[in-house]
Parts: C-alpha cells; structure tokens; sequence
DNA sequence: TAAAAAATCATGCAAATGCGGTATTGTCGG
DNA sequence: CCGACAATACCGCATTTGCATGATTTTTTA
C-alpha cells in the first residue's frame, strides 16, 4: 500500500467526529491522525505535523471554521481543507473558499462521497457538492435579470460612467466622446442624481458594484 | 421510464460529433434532440426547441462557444449549458461561467462520467473536473503572498485610503480620524505618487484591486 | 404627430482636489 | 546618537468638481 492519506478532524460533536475518524481510519489509504474539539486545539497542535487534508466543521465554539483556516492555510500551506457543514449557505461558501479551503461538501453525503472526496481534494482536485458548485458557477454569471440600479441611466451616461471609472477626468471623457466638458458635466450631475451619490468614487462604486 | 432529458450537441468534429450524439442517444433516459456543426447553426435552430441541455464545444470555427452560450443563455434562460473542451486552460474557463455556462467538463472525461454530468447538470448542480474545480476555487483565495502594491502604504495611508474608497471626501476623513484636513490631503498626495497615480478614482481602484 | 426623454452646450459660483514646498514631532533601527 | 521614516500641520495656487439655472436640438416613444 501506498502512504496513506494523513487526515485530520476538527469537530465540536462528540459523535460526528468520533464517526468521521473511525470511517476515514478504517478505510484503506487513510490514516486519521488527529481530532480536535475547538479551532483552538487545532490551531495549537496542527502546525506541528501537517497533515495531508484537515476536516473542519464551520460551526465550532469559540472561533469558527473557516477562520480557523484562514490561520493554519498560513501556517500549513500545503494541507489541504475540507470545509463540512450541514447546510450550504451562500456567504459561508465565499468566506470559505477566500479563507483559503479548497473544498466544500455537506454533512449528509454518504461515507464513500467523503472519502473520494478527500482522495480528490489530495490529487489537486475541489471536489464540492452540486448545488455548492452551482452557487460558485452562478456567482460568476453576468446576472442579465438583476434589479440593476444602472438601468436607470441612458446608454450615454454609461459610457461616461464607465471612463470615470477608469480613472478619466471631465475633460478627457469629453476629449474621448468629442462633446464639450461642460456636456460630460451635465451628464455626471445627472448621473448623481439617478444614483442617488454625490461623487466619482460613489458613482463608480455603484456602477462597479461594490458597497 | 420518466420523460427523458433532452440535449442538443454543437461540435464541429464530426466524428467527435456522431460519437456523444450515440452516446446520449444510447442512454436510458435521454435523447439527443439536435447536433450542430457550428455555433451559427445552433444559434438559428435552438431558441425554437429549448432542449434541457446543451453539450457546447468552445473551439468552434466562427463563432466561438463561449459567445454561442452568451447569446444562447439569453434567449433560452431555461436551458443548462455544458462547455466540453480538450483543455482546461484559465481564461476559458472563467469566461464560459460569466457567459452562462453551469458545467465544465474535459472531453477526455470518460462516457459514463458524461452521463452522470449531464445528469447532475440538469438537477440543478454543476459538474465540474477537479482541475477547474480547483482553478475557480483558486480564484477565490485571497493570496496572502501576492506582491500587493499596497504594501508601499503605511498602516494610515491605508486607513485614509479605505475611507476614500467608501466615497468620503478630505474633510471627512479628517473629522473621523480627527486630524486636520491638511494632514489627510499630505497623506492622499503620498498615496498617490506611491501608487503612481494621479486621482481618486484611480487610487481607489488600485486599492480594492481593479485595472 | 405630439409629447417625453436624451443629448448637447453655456455661464457662474463655491467647494473640493491635485500639486508643490516647508516644518515639527516621535519612533525605530543601526 | 543619528538618520530614515511616519504622522502631523500649514500656506498657496491652479484645476477639477459639485451644484444651480437655463436653453437648443435630436431621438424615442406613446
């Protein structure tokens, strides 16, 4: 046999991580190596002997999973984190996935969809449970449908919305749209008022929709 | 047998073509409904016939498969679309999901493997390759180690900077951080010859990392 | 076709901003 | 102890910008 897959369990639950280690021991290739209680236990003992894949519940007393990640993805750079939980709520997923896990499944995957899942997530993959992928994926679409607040504007007042975001003053957006500067300024101040801001970076905020 | 998934196959290989047309057309369970040999063909049949799946190739002659889905996705909102590709390269891959595409599989995948996606896609996941996967994951961690411009800011710079960026003006900074507006103005001026610009705008883009 | 919306331009003012120089204080590392 | 750096602060000037008011032309739409 191969060396075996070095795992470790980060979960409050008694039972559920007694389960997890006993599942992920006694099948062939997998060696758990730990189990911690809090994220603290883990971020103490953890760094020392770096396993392969960590299991980590979000939902931990104390500090949370996925902070708990965000430190050891720093102190461990080459383990693996797999985030468990029993739901699959949007913000945690991102939160996730930035805290450095690279995979994300349910609590109520079956035994065997745990362990090719762990298998995947050491041979490089990300292995994540569907509806979890599909959040990612919709996250990346251009969403058509969405209660744009920019509908409000005029294709124009976009155009010029979109070089004031580019950094571009009055005068070079007039210069690149061959109108006057005083044009350009009629257009941002009508801009304002739609948007409902009263500066450049507000409205470029807006229009790049970042809070 | 329940009513069977309907797919539609645009790929202009044709033996590549006839061999996923046999293959989903085999299968219990599903029926091949339309092939195309390019993405304008797909684009002047499919919006009439609204299949459940479409297997897109992206290397098209002509008109590319990520912009087919773009359009596609528009006029049949309903439909899922699958990118089929030979390689997994970065770009791609995050074009096709901002174009609307939910799946992303590698045609060396196996045919059971294509089944199952197909399957999965049209429940509402997201099939996936580990190695995109683990691209799309990737593009979510906040890489601690990148070289951030922003490193050239002392901490203040950085607080004024964020202030900035939420659309506040001098005076304001000033009076939250309760320092003369003065003092806010010298630190926005060494800001920006240390981002090596000349504007707000511009300044705030560099801090929340767009070009 | 008439009304509404969008795009264009102008003038003016006050405030905000960008750019330059100068200076004091405190901290930190060599 | 000294130099480098950060943070603080001021003065001044030219430009940009936010805001108000008004007007003409073109385009869209009802």
């Amino acid at each position: 046999m191969n060396t075996p897959i070095t795992v470790a369990i980060v979960e409050d639950k008694e039972l559920i991580r007694q389960s997890l280690a006993i599942l992920v021991d006694g099948a062939d290739g997998f060696a758990c190596q730990a189990t911690f209680e809090t994220a603290e236990a883990a971020l103490d003992h953890l760094p020392g002997q770096c396993v392969d894949v960590v299991l980590m519940d979000i939902d931990l007393p104390g500090m949370n999973g996925i902070d708990c990640v965000r430190h050891l993805k720093q102190l461990c750079p080459a383990t693996q984190f797999m985030m468990c939980t029993m739901y699959d709520e949007d913000e945690t997923v991102f939160e996730a996935l930035k805290a450095g896990a690279n995979a994300y499944i349910l609590k109520r995957s079956p035994p065997h969809k745990l362990l090719e899942a762990i298998t995947e997530l050491h041979e490089g993959g990300s292995p994540m449970s569907s509806t979890i992928a599909r959040k990612i994926a919709s996250s990346f679409h251009i969403n058509p449908t969405a209660p744009n607040e920019l509908d409000v504007l005029t294709p124009r007042e976009r155009e010029i919305l979109d070089r004031l975001s580019k950094g571009h003053s009055h005068k070079e957006v007039a210069a690149e749209l061959f109108v006057s500067p005083t044009t350009v300024r009629k257009h941002i101040f009508n801009i304002y008022e739609k948007l409902q801001v009263h500066s450049k970076v507000e409205a470029v905020n807006k229009y790049l929709g970042r809070k």
